[in-house]
DNA sequence: TATTGTTATACTCTATAACTATA
DNA sequence: TATAGTTATAGAGTATAACAATA
């Protein structure tokens, strides 16, 4: 068999777990014609009803130039409204449309966490879980 | 302050580490103009000389019809070079410039890990890295 | 001047389908 | 039949540059 140079990079490693989890979850949001980004974002929303796409993006680190066609397709899907918070900047909300699919986003998120938790031992759950915390924010 | 409803998701943690990991990985293979999934097949192919592409894509899971220009790139740049090995098959090696590039690329891993391990408390480790593992290979 | 939002564009990685050639 | 490799194409996420309108 063949030697696999980076099998014990925790970088390697981490990337390979993320890319599986996030296979996982898109094949699970598939059903809901929804991307991970996408549901992510509607979640942002309800938690922060009015909240403006620029706060959004500097919360989940989308750029502001991905942000626009994002939103713009959950408007014209009729998952979201804008209102006119000053002159530049647009509240967003969930339509009623957008509450109903938000509930299923949200439950099909935690199934999705479940799935993972239950393959954490819970005695290095929470070292785990802050130990990937402190990996966000560095440059 | 607004709300970050996904911050104590473990799965979104996951993609939030990966994701910050692979940027200042991209920026330091920046220099020797190679993106991360290059690098990564330089290092597989400098440890199983005479591999072929599609082992390496068992191993990286990378997908046949994506390893096909990615390898031919590799090729055209003088960094690899092919070797039938039957009718079908080319075993892949490094050539003399993908030797020396491969021990920048061997460096530049070799820091960036480094950098990560240093904010794994030591304790944590072990633990971290083979959680890590175990969540690789699930479906 | 700085910020919000937008358009256009390009790159990286991934995914699928269809195909040739070989085992 | 199954496997190795290729081509074409599309989608998803990200990145930069340039710009208009507003604060």
């Amino acid at each position: 068999m063949a030697i696999d140079p980076l099998e014990n990079y925790p970088g390697y490693s981490l990337r390979r777990a993320s890319a599986a989890s996030m296979a996982r979850l898109a094949r699970r949001f598939a059903d809901l014609d929804l991307r991970p980004t996408e549901a992510s974002v509607l979640m942002v929303i309800e938690a922060n009803p009015n909240i403006t796409q620029s706060e959004i993006g500097r919360m989940l680190d989308i750029a502001s130039a991905n942000m626009a066609p994002l939103v713009s397709r959950l408007v014209e899907r009729d998952l979201l409204e804008r209102q006119p918070v000053d002159g530049r900047s647009h509240g967003l909300s969930l339509t009623k449309r957008g509450i109903k699919v938000t509930e299923n986003v949200k439950n099909t998120v935690a199934k999705h966490e479940e799935e993972l938790l239950a393959r954490l031992p819970s005695a290095e759950r929470e070292a785990f879980l802050s130990i990937l915390r402190s990996l966000w924010n560095e440059n």
